[in-house]
DNA sequence: TTTAACTACGCAAACGTTTGTGTAATTTTT
DNA sequence: AAAAATTACACAAACGTTTGCGTAGTTAAA
């Protein structure tokens, strides 16, 4: 920062000059006259009636255009000057500053957007915003994308492959500058993601991921927190420890399936298909799951269940059927969801899939693809993947 | 539609000329020769290389330029053949149409955002998405808004005032077509949306609205679920009826409380101020409030409890007091939790306040001021306002 | 046959902003 | 005193699309 050039006072020629005049613009105009150093900037009159004259206008918004044109300078001046640009001079950067405050003058980003090709705004794309699994997810985007000045559209597929396409289409038609999904338990194909490349647009998937490996995602690993659970039912003494899994196209059933078989396997337990059942996660055909299960004459001591939703309905049919859950038979499912801890009767555990931390690190993953992206960056290469360890939490008996 | 004009065999004029050609496109050249009608238009054959040619290009995304370039007419042309606009011939539509599907052309509706001054997309500014009650409306505002093809925008305020006002100016400076705000338990003056006026940004408040005339809002009367309520504990023969309310701050407790004494009075029970309690919504607060209530000897036999977790908190107290619910106590509550259902222990009943409801008409309400504001209505006469009634849920005994 | 109407397009402006390049006016260097 | 450098700005293009207006060429009406 340079002293200015010609006549006046030029008395405030400091490094601090430009905040100090910008407090000064708004005192007394005695003050403002040290600033008549430079001839082709008006006298400070005339600045200020300029700016009072159409102050209050009509319903438009005020832009740079109408800025330039009561100073009389261009669009461009008037940009730089708006952001500092050292090549404007002091004095007509402060009037800028000035008659755009006057105005109430605000950037419009719509503009901006379209010119830089960019939206600052992701795309979530979740099944169902009422599952507290998938909210709590989004909780975690939003927090993320919050902190940099991101906004999140969201979607809700409703576990409906057309709806899915449907969204993402939509929101490639929006330019989100990247998406995150959750996929439905219909999707087993993956073309629909496929545009998105056309149009630069990163894609990261979290918990339900397809099964691919040129992807980006995070997922849980159900392994540490089954094994875990498994471990617990063998170390109580059970050793008849059934499943009760989910609806068979969605990825996590096998998922659950082939490591209930591992953890079985590691505890040198035989696999009995008697006491494993599966459920679409309707009430009866939870119903009719559990039921599967404990009438006979075998029936499981333990039981793994798909999820805590599934549990409620487990734990109320088995009681209805006499049985006292945590003696006659025990449970442990996927979800702890917080309401355990105001039930009478409650699983030994659950496991923690930690929805937000995987929509998290999911957040921080697309957002440095997309940096990736505006430094002209190849971004499938090397793929960004994290699978984080499932946890049991215990539940104290009451 | 009529015939062209000259040359050729024109053997297709009939009303869905347009689109009997468009599927003849697809189908053998020995078909197309049909359209060699106008001298203007280029052997088919050229126009078969002029689209293969470049195909395969970059990875910049085509745009209407491209498609006029390769087809020698101007982007107006091209813009308005898209659009099936009549005053463009059908045979330079049909051939738009065609480079454009080869092209993979799609509307950057990012610059049709800009040029409309529209963004498709609402804003929707919640407390929190971990609180059923709002990620349940966040749904209803997504269904309605889904259905227009309208992009939703979330913020969390997370109750917190400065938040709030963040988030209103980021989504004025995103330019979304309107905003639906459920309040902070902190805010109390409403200046921050003052602002929106100037962009024209609708706003209409759902639940936990501001306490001004001069605004659109959709909430929820307590009376009618509260009165249901006090009835139901009188005709069970109870004539001490505390309450537990929330926060001093809340809008929401307020009105609780002077509803509670209506009820009270229209049910001839005289008011007393040791049956009534508040929490900050702690759970701390919440076991202090309902010991205040039944640490004392005229204990109340009957409690109206804000809402459905700070009733959790009480049924455990009350129970660790050696209290049974339903028998030495009863409870209502705010909030119909689903998963009362699986409890053992539950209130009589609790008010449903119709959050998914009461958000997606204060979403049909925003719908209705953002059209009004495309015909440059003025919306500010006459509000929108809608109260609608809570109901008590009844809860059998199990 | 002249005139009016219509068809099928092209031209150019507009939306609001950013940014590369050009250039007087002034100042510094030689 | 001439040349070089710097300052402080203006000009114009670009982003992709829509749309009012103009017009050559053709057809229909008078």
């Amino acid at each position: 920062m340079k002293p200015p050039r010609k006549g006046g006072f030029f008395v405030l020629v400091i490094p601090e000059l430009r905040a100090v005049e910008r407090s000064l613009l708004i005192v007394p105009k005695a003050i403002v006259i040290f600033f008549y150093y430079n001839s082709a900037v008006k006298p400070i009159k005339a600045v200020a009636t300029e700016i009072t004259t159409q102050s209050m206008q009509s319903n438009k918004l005020p832009t740079i255009k109408e800025i330039a044109k009561k100073l009389n300078v261009s669009v461009s001046t008037v940009s730089r000057a708006l952001h500092d640009h050292p090549s404007i001079g002091l004095v007509t950067t402060m009037r800028v500053h000035k008659v755009a405050k006057e105005l109430g003058y605000e950037v419009n980003k719509s503009a901006i957007y379209f010119k830089e090709r960019k939206t600052y705004t992701i795309g979530v794309i979740i099944p169902s915003l009422a599952e507290p699994f998938f909210s709590s997810a989004l909780c975690g985007v939003e927090d993320f994308a919050g902190q940099f000045n991101y906004n999140v559209i969201i979607g809700q597929s409703l576990d409906s492959f057309e709806r899915e396409k449907r969204i993402v289409d939509n929101m490639k038609d929006h330019r989100v500058d990247g998406i995150l999904v959750s996929l439905t338990k219909e999707t087993s194909t993956y073309e629909h993601f496929d545009n998105l490349k056309k149009y630069n647009i990163p894609i990261v998937f979290f918990d339900r991921v397809p099964q691919k490996k040129d992807i980006h995602f995070v997922s849980c690993n159900l392994h540490s927190g089954m094994l875990q659970a498994i471990s617990r039912f063998v170390d109580a003494g059970h050793k008849k420890i059934g499943l009760i899994n989910g609806p068979a196209k969605m990825a996590a059933t096998l998922q659950r399936l082939e490591i209930y078989f591992k953890c079985l396997k590691e505890n040198n337990l035989p696999i009995n298909y008697d006491i494993i059942a599966s459920t679409t996660l309707s009430k009866e055909d939870n119903v009719k799951a559990i039921r599967k299960l404990i009438d006979q004459d075998k029936m499981p001591t333990a039981v793994m269940v798909f999820n805590d939703y599934v549990l409620l309905d487990c734990i109320a049919t088995v009681k209805a059927a006499g049985l006292e859950v945590n003696k006659d038979i025990s449970f442990i499912s996927f979800a702890n969801l917080p309401i355990w801890e105001y039930m009478d009767t409650r699983p030994l555990a659950s496991i923690e899939q930690f929805s937000y931390k995987q929509a998290s690190i999911a957040t921080d993953f697309l957002f440095k693809l997309i940096e990736a992206n505006n430094k002209g960056e190849n971004t499938e290469t090397n793929y960004m993947q994290q699978i984080i360890d499932s946890e049991m939490v215990n539940y104290p008996l009451k």
